[in-house]
DNA sequence: GATTTTTTTTATGTATGCATTAAATTATGC
DNA sequence: GCATAATTTAATGCATACATAAAAAAAATC
């Protein structure tokens, strides 16, 4: 698996170097909560976690928390970074924004309607999932949408940016994985902006992604708070 | 002058670290020029300039490669980023974004009229400027009235990614300063915008700022392409 | 002279050593 | 017993060494 963030930050080296390892093995960790909010490491626990020297890892450190994985805090341990409720609604509100920019951009640039393929292989796979009661199954579906609407928006620039927010938000939206209602809504969105992708329809594509994501922000958020989760 | 950007980074160490100065400073020399775009450097070059080791130069090089000023070539050197028109079009298409949601995050939040004091301090600083012709007094004013605006947004996440952009155009648009129009339509547009968040009208606040940021965007990309500044 | 192969050079990623300094621990005074 | 000062420990930032591999240069071949 080759974690396609890291692209734009070298240029294609064959190999995969130690600095380049440690930041996708720290980030999985991060994203998975092996390495769960709040908790703190020195630089030379993490290098005998990862069986490497310090210097990678000390690299991949400056990564992640240049991308708010994590806090680099000499001498009290590099801390994992928890997301508030609060955190939850700035980032959300920043993915929004780039996300309706993506749409936006789909809608001017599509050429047919099998550009949109992809999304709706997406969407149809939400709902098979859901038809079998396998909400995890679901939400790779969902990411997968949403992956492949940014992908779809042809900037790499805006690929890296939404996707640095998006593993920042990870764990928190698998902690509300199974305490939400059934996404029925989510899928009807995800069919209503398709289809005016298609048209090419710019003003609409935005209007719609947008009520899209500030509805799940809402739903999230309200279901952070109500059960008591003030940091994830 | 610390650079508050690399404040998330690392938790405020009272002392400057080499990789911190290594940053800021190669920082500086791209964004003035004195790095051209498309120039390439040795870590040793760099690491020689700067009077230190290789280990800052390498740090610090990895921070600036994930925020877009220069990309990290391995035994062919450390290439300056150029920007394209067309990589101007995309990062002000994502800037705008970003601004709108500061401008709406204001307009919603704004106490008092006294609140947005230096905006119109910002805005004052301006047009002082344009009578005497100080077109460099102008652009600093500016840059302050976006920073100020971004700064009362309240977000720090917003306001670390909209930084990171902004020093990706910099160069291009201190290459535009003497060769635009004077820009008497951009201090009626901040005006128009402070008494919007004044009001508290968000979607007024929006809709100005936007429009506001896709004219400056679309005369900017027309100097350079008339101009034929096909990398900068 | 052009192309290919071999050899040499050197840039990089990493490991490790070390000086500095912050944190932890111990000693002292009240 | 508690607060403060002194001492010790060890984490960090940085410098340097070194193995590796890529680029450059030289040599061989056609």
């Amino acid at each position: 698996m080759q974690d396609q963030r890291l692209k734009p930050v070298t240029s294609e080296p064959k190999a995969q170097s130690q600095t380049q390892r440690a930041a996708a093995e720290l980030r999985r960790m991060i994203v998975s909560n092996e390495l769960p909010a709040g908790s703190s490491y020195l630089e030379t626990e993490l290098a005998t976690m990862l069986d490497m020297s310090r210097t990678p890892v000390r690299e991949a450190t400056l990564i992640l928390a240049a991308q708010g994985l994590l806090e680099v805090r000499p001498r009290r341990g590099v801390r994992i970074l928890s997301i508030s409720p609060d955190d939850m609604e700035e980032i959300y509100q920043i993915l929004t924004e780039l996300e309706c920019l993506a749409a936006e951009r789909v809608a001017a640039s599509v050429a047919s309607a099998k550009d949109l393929q992809p999304l709706r292989e997406a969407a149809d796979r939400m709902e098979a999932s859901l038809k079998r009661d396998d909400r995890e199954g679901w939400a790779a579906a969902d990411e997968d949408f949403h992956e492949r609407l940014v992908d779809l928006a042809g900037s790499d620039r805006l690929k890296s940016i939404i996707s640095t927010y998006n593993d920042q938000v990870r764990r928190a939206r698998a902690l509300t994985l199974y305490i939400r209602p059934v996404p029925t809504k989510s899928n009807e969105d995800h069919r209503a902006l398709i289809k005016a992708l298609e048209k090419g329809d710019v003003q609409l594509a935005r209007k719609l992604h947008r009520e899209h994501r500030i509805s799940a922000k809402t739903l999230m958020i309200s279901l952070l708070r109500k059960h008591g989760f003030h940091q994830v």
